[in-house]
DNA sequence: CTATGTGAAGAACTTCACAGCT
DNA sequence: AGCTGTGAAGTTCTTCACATAG
């Protein structure tokens, strides 16, 4: 095939392929396929094929696809082969909720500096972190050599003036908590995870008699039914 | 116009609209146009009158949008104007941040049960709430009269055993942040929020030379460009 | 003259259905 | 025979462009 763009979509349903995968890798399975696959992601096996054509052809006609190799497929794809730096601004709840999970690491993704504006946060450990001042974002980045991708975990009131810190800090991607729409430059990439408007987006769902529109899955990546 | 099914891309912009709407009301604005409007959600004119136009005719031509009677309608069409019942199980680092977001109650989402199975934190008050044994889910949920929503804020190893609890009791829709794909039955509504998933799509917009596809804002809610 | 509301055109994504390998 | 890969058809969403109303 000639290769042709990525759709956004399947962009956003390969990481939920690739955290199969490895769950199979993980119990010892070595092939696939794309029905199999498809069904504990939540979707149907021709779109999940035709994610899969986008990056190249490793399937097996009559067999499936080879496990391993999907799973290196994927992440390189996805730029996971090598190391993001991360930066959390905001050390309220979410902050170091998030600075505890233990999935980053392993994924690749290393928080290397953590932000509050709060002086009775600032200085103080969390984690194998000391909580740097916002005030010297910049710097701070500067001195652990970049920062690839931005948390904003702050009140919705900061999280503007934060993003704009990061992206005069040099950081192409932000990751936003607060529930707010921030305006960015093109060239960043910002992608926006926001409780209330999930709530309500259920709430919607609830008033209607019953399954109308299809629940949707994961954003795009919406379930068969 | 006959009115039509509303997209569900639609649904998860009406929020952002609200929103922008309620800060605008707060500050005494009482007509916005839709070129303002869409401008501070990152869409555009044209897709905001659009998606108006799918609740009704609430505009004035020549003039713009009354911000009240927007707010009023579609806090209406989301069904924002009854307060809404939700349990939180899992109460390790996430679970009691959500707990302690204020915005929830403001936004008529009352959180009345929260839950984990550690013997360490069942009897625990947190905010103004006991955590609850998990194996009591059931009974738990009825004591209170029902629960609407069920956010799951555990281990992605426990989180589908949780889910069919909540279904078992009655839940019908779910806002899952534990990273594995669940299955629930399909008049249960789901919503997943996902960090690996979201850092792993800045990921791969980070590996491309330079905003190739645009970065997306809020999931279906593309930014224009 | 200004800003909404909306058919119609266009773009993006999903599903179908079958050809092509193993 | 079985399962992948993919044009083509179908569906959903977005943008255009202009009639319509104040």
């Amino acid at each position: 095939m000639k290769r042709k763009k990525i759709p956004q979509t399947t962009i956003a349903r390969l990481p939920l392929y690739l955290r199969h995968l490895l769950k199979l890798a993980r119990k010892g399975v070595r092939i696939i396929s794309s029905y199999e696959l498809a069904e504990h992601v939540g979707t149907n096996a021709a779109q999940l094929r035709k994610d899969l054509s986008y990056l190249g052809e490793f399937g097996t006609r009559g067999v499936g696809y080879d496990v391993g190799e999907l799973i290196r497929q994927i992440s390189k794809c996805l730029g996971l082969t090598r190391e993001w730096k991360v930066a959390i601004v905001g050390m309220g709840k979410l902050g170091p909720a998030l600075l505890g999970y233990k999935g980053f690491e392993q994924e690749g993704f290393k928080i290397v500096a953590i932000f509050d504006k709060n002086p009775k946060k600032i200085g103080k450990k969390m984690g194998n972190l000391v909580v740097s001042d916002v005030t010297n974002l910049k710097e701070v980045i500067e001195k652990v050599g970049g920062v690839d991708i931005g948390i904003i975990t702050t009140p919705a009131s900061a999280a503007q003036k934060v993003a704009d810190q990061l992206i005069e800090a040099g950081i192409r991607a932000i990751l936003n908590f607060a529930p707010v729409t921030l305006e960015v430059p093109s060239h960043v990439f910002l992608r926006q995870v926001d409780l209330s408007t999930e709530l309500q987006i259920l709430s919607y769902y609830l008033t209607r008699p019953f399954k109308f529109p299809p629940p949707c899955g994961y954003c795009e990546a919406n379930r068969d039914l």
